[in-house]
DNA sequence: AAGCCCCCGAAACAAACGTTTGAAACGTAT
DNA sequence: ATACGTTTCAAACGTTTGTTTCGGGGGCTT
């Protein structure tokens, strides 16, 4: 069993903390005890909650965001099989292989970000847009290609539709699997799950146009 | 000028604190002060700040359910004429009408049930399933035959889905038209996008089922 | 007018929070 | 062994939080 340090301690503590309960919700105590580190560890090795909040974000949205890039790239070098299936995928790839395959570490990336976005306010957002509006755009700009007949504005609207359903359903993966199982006695697993929302985004993407 | 009591007045200002900045986030000095009203009036007249906030949520969702279980009643005595569109604007037209049509509320009522669902722990997921539980399933029931072709499983994911995309896009429906009018130099209504997301939602629920 | 009940207001309460402090313990190079 | 920079620790700091207390009206009924 490697020893890891303190920092990589708090930061896999937190992490799990925040995705249970939010960011105000967890105190920096809640962390540290759960860590088995000291409290003023925190301050001194990130400086700030907040600090901590961004580092966490970072260590998983990094890779994520490089991985997603190069994967992009390789799709851009042959532009005529890009499809909307290909992409939903190639993003829901990059999510898993960062995660090394772990459905629960899956989860919690995702329900991170859900809690990120519906923290409307402030210095989150520009955080991410300030870091990750590249990747993202490039993402958009391989959508509408592979959409030729939907207007560029209209995709980026059925883009946000997508990440909501997308970011909504798996940052609440768990409880909706236990209802699925004692409502319809089936059980899905979440790879499963993610094949049912793939099909439910490529059908809204490719929708008819509301008359205007 | 009507004079409104100190009931209404906290509740009004809870309500556009809460949407703007989270439950955790507003400090009752913060909602009293706004208001104009003593701090202690809180605790004399809900109890707690947990009370405060069901009291909030069962203003707008009580006239919501019971405007939607009216209409869904309604469509149950015509079976043939269902379809997701009409069920999709029967569910819009409930909120909006609810809110007398002032799109800056609807956006706060949307808003709230986005932080009340990723808010996943606890006392509120439990007061949403005892209070609520009833017309959402009705709901889903009447969904079910609308599309007869998609199993009731399959129903009960994708309406989750569309649950996501519709609350995660409302509750950040201004700042989504802001970067809209930059990046496009088109400003949309929120009705418009509202016409937007509901064909969004019709296509992925109508989408083909994934090749289990 | 007296009593009663409901509501308001200023102040205080204990608890929890993020952050800071200064000294002890550590490993490492001189 | 000595000295040095880094990390850990217990303790305390000053705020802010939700909640409670208690005295003082305002509008009733008797």
């Amino acid at each position: 069993m490697a020893q890891i340090g303190t920092v990589d301690r708090i930061l896999d503590t937190a992490e799990v903390l925040f995705a249970q309960k939010g960011f105000a919700e967890t105190s920096l105590r809640a962390i540290t005890s759960k860590a088995g580190v000291n409290l003023a560890a925190v301050n001194y090795h990130f400086g700030s909650k907040e600090a901590l909040i961004q580092a966490v974000f970072e260590r998983f949205l990094n890779p994520f965001c490089a991985r997603l890039d190069g994967l992009l790239a390789e799709l851009e070098s042959k532009p005529d099989s890009v499809t909307i299936e290909r992409l939903l995928a190639t993003l829901s790839q990059s999510a898993v292989a960062v995660q090394r395959g772990d459905p629960q570490r899956v989860a919690i990336f995702f329900r991170l970000s859900g809690l990120a976005y519906s923290q409307a306010q402030g210095h989150l957002r520009r955080f991410f847009r300030e870091h990750y509006g590249e990747v993202f755009s490039r993402f958009l700009h391989q959508l509408a290609v592979a959409v030729p007949d939907v207007p560029p504005m209209e995709v980026f609207w059925r883009v946000h539709f997508a990440l909501g359903a997308t970011i909504f359903t798996l940052s609440g993966m768990d409880p909706l699997r236990a209802i699925c199982r004692s409502d319809f006695g089936v059980t899905l697993s979440p790879q499963q799950v993610n094949d049912r929302l793939l099909s439910f985004l490529a059908g809204g993407i490719r929708a008819a146009l509301p008359a205007s």
